[in-house]
DNA sequence: CGTCTCATTGACACCCTTCAAACGAAGTGG
DNA sequence: CCACTTCGTTTGAAGGGTGTCAATGAGACG
């Protein structure tokens, strides 16, 4: 009870001033306190260049981490998924925006707290920089479907990596507008779309709703992302 | 004398087979031992798949990292440069693979010494670190490049990331060819050269052989770049 | 039922790719 | 020194995939 009000006088953040009523301060699984923060849809969790205060785990919901150009134009460079790490992407200052994709409860840690038992305990820093390596891999894969790949093929790679990280039972409820698949792709909303329906047309899935898919035919959809 | 014989009876990979003649174990800026290596242009330093036993810092040369389709297509994620550090974007096992663009020396350290000397030394975990987080700071970059922007900025990006990384007095020498550079920006070699011969007929740049690059107006450029 | 937001569909344009040929620089052998 | 080859680059013409612009359709919500 006390180590809350600790926390929460050392960190002055709206992270932390907002956080959930009645939260108490709980124990990540990297090893640090922090508490619990929710946040609704389209939220901004940082901003670019603010300064990083704070690491983050999806506890329920969705966000998406992105950079914009100045005429609007943006390339979301990850979503993360319950349980997943984000904000340690970068040094002491952010170079993504973070926003919640949808109403989003997220575990604030101050990265201070961090560092600070990176410094003493070997096996959390380890884990520390796999949360980074895991975030490289993914984006090295992520250069390969934006620099490379056609609209189906990085569709279809969208679709099985969804399924696969989603808690899918017969289809996948995708928690994000074609927008933001889109700006993920490295497509126009209207891509998207089109594609979307061809695949439905060729039988390879089928949509109830735009935000239910059914893969149909996984060995398809398989030989289109192993092309 | 005896550490290096030590550190070649270690380890058993073809680089510090094939170290140079007479070199002998030096210290690396990240503070464990390891042996120069020498490659010939297009020899490949490491294979997709491959264990990861070594990482590597460029002492002259360049060096390309990619990923390869079934059909040939090729991303390339990064260029590293004399003193950058490669090999360490990976856990266990490359996801990618690594080749000399030009005749280059390398810096070969077993991954084993990197990652014992972290378990001890918390600098040089923090180091390491900060070498992953670099890499993924630009794969970032690169994916808004590949995703959202146009042949020409794509260009001039490069161009002028290449102006900074590289000596560079009053024109940039590219080590790589036209097909590396389409590689690394998501584009054919035909675009790369038609949107260099047009940067030039602008004004832009100022090309001296293909390989010779004069940044003729960076004021423009770099509005290219901003944009 | 009306409104709002988001998704879908259509027509058209354009940037980039594809295919093909010419050009140029570097190296080899006569 | 000069043909000749080879490899990489440049240039041209044509086509296609994706973007752009615009209209229609479909849920969600009050």
């Amino acid at each position: 009870m006390s180590a809350a009000y600790i926390i929460e006088a050392e960190v002055i953040t709206p992270d932390f001033r907002r956080r959930s009523e009645g939260g108490l301060t709980e124990r990540d699984p990297l090893g640090v306190e922090g508490v619990r923060v929710d946040y609704c849809r389209g939220e901004e969790v940082f901003g670019e260049e603010e300064s990083a205060e704070c690491v983050y785990r999806v506890l329920s919901g969705v966000v998406r981490t992105y950079k914009i150009l100045a005429d609007g134009r943006r390339q979301i460079s990850e979503f993360y998924l319950a349980g997943e790490v984000f904000g340690l992407e970068t040094a002491d200052q952010h170079v993504l925006c973070a926003e919640a994709v949808t109403d989003t409860q997220v575990f604030a840690m101050r990265r201070k707290s961090l560092t600070a038992l990176a410094a003493t305990d070997c096996a959390a820093a380890r884990k520390l920089w796999g949360v980074t390596l895991h975030d490289l891999r993914r984006s090295q894969e992520h250069m390969l479907l934006l620099g490379r790949k056609s609209a189906h093929e990085r569709l279809v790679w969208f679709l099985m990596d969804m399924a696969m990280r989603l808690p899918a039972d017969r289809e996948v409820t995708l928690p994000m507008s074609r927008q933001d698949i889109a700006d993920y792709l490295g497509l126009t909303i209207e891509t998207v779309s089109r594609t979307m329906t061809q695949l439905q047309e060729d039988g390879l899935i089928e949509l109830h709703g735009c935000r239910h898919v059914a893969l149909r035919d996984r060995v398809a959809l398989e030989l289109i992302t192993a092309a």
